[in-house]
DNA sequence: CTAGCATGTAAGTAATTACTTGCATGGGAG
DNA sequence: CTCCCATGCAAGTAATTACTTACATGCTAG
């Protein structure tokens, strides 16, 4: 058995079947079987199928943020503190997939979790300014718009990441490591003065 | 009125409803209603539900593929042929951004659509790979992962559609141009020699 | 004008879904 | 041991959903 608790395996099998299905074919009598609980423990949990939902965010809503992590580990040598965040960055969006997925899902539907979303990115975007900012007072990062550099950056971690958390390998079998490497060396490239 | 057909303006509602709400949340009637069409002239044109999204499949396979518009222009200068790529595919997918949203909510459980979405990045890929081999011929972009390099830029502009399409302005509110107008400075200056 | 085809209207059906209620049970805390 | 709390089990309900059938109506081509 499972030494979860009763309430985290039916938010566990919630994130899987919702993100996997999204929230209206995700029953919850197949929530229940996955968690391989009664259904009506699920109501007596969570009052009804939102109160579910919204136990799943809340349980993002509490993520040790990416953004301290960042900041550790700045060696100012741009390829290197880039490439550490890239990498970062995917393997975060990675763990949180099933999120991410409920996320695309049912955004529109339940602003919250977009506002949850939309969190990530904003933070990092800050960080990244400053960071940019700061390398370019040092001289390492020539004359640019630092936001869209920012975004620009996050945009190639996210379409990574897109690409294969939704398509795996149809469009490319390149391994990872090497498809982040590449970005970031062109990107840093195209940083330096 | 509409000078559309019916089917097509079942179809058409069909794209809204599932790619704002999901699959299994549109609702046949929800359909009809949007459409301006009884519910039984659903099924007596498409059989049933399942035969609305293969319609909806259908209406984007055969789309004008991005591919041949991207051949065109070619100037080999770097940053001015990227700018035109990035643009276009931006733009081509926000065109088909409904289609794209339901290959999100949906792609895992109607693999047909994910091997339709999956079409445009393959064919782009090869494309891109093929113009930068040209150009490292020509002695305009530096040895390196020419894969590689083509997903990344792809990641880029998917990357920029994501955040628009779904954050809209949460995260940023940048003109797009100068978004991808910086995007590909920087990109086709890490690609030079 | 008329025949036929596309669509609307009305009514219904079987299955599913979110959710409720009442009662049984078992294990852990006092 | 006993009491209680979490959970299981059984049964049910109102609403919704995909889909069907039968019939009426109106527009269009011949």
């Amino acid at each position: 058995m499972s030494t979860k608790s009763t309430a985290e395996r039916i938010i566990d099998a919630a994130l899987q079947l919702i993100s996997a299905k999204g929230y209206t074919a995700a029953t919850t009598k197949a929530i229940a079987d996955l968690a391989g609980v009664n259904e009506v423990t699920i109501f007596r949990h969570f009052g009804n199928k939102r109160g579910i939902l919204k136990a799943v965010i809340e349980k993002f809503s509490y993520l040790p943020l990416l953004q301290e992590e960042i900041n550790k580990n700045v060696t100012w040598d741009l390829e290197t503190d880039l490439l550490n965040f890239s990498v970062k960055h995917f393997n975060f969006l990675m763990s949180i997939k099933d999120f991410v997925m409920i996320g695309f899902k049912e955004g529109m539907q339940f602003p919250e979790i977009n506002e949850e979303i939309a969190n990530t990115p904003l933070h990092i975007k800050n960080e990244l300014i400053h960071y940019l900012q700061e390398m370019h007072e040092r001289g390492k990062v020539r004359e640019i718009d630092f936001e869209a550099a920012a975004l620009s950056l996050i945009a190639i971690n996210v379409g990574h990441f897109i690409s294969r958390a939704r398509l795996g390998t149809i469009v490319s079998d390149i391994p990872t490591e090497i498809l982040l490497k590449t970005s970031i060396s062109i990107f840093s490239r195209g940083l330096t003065p």
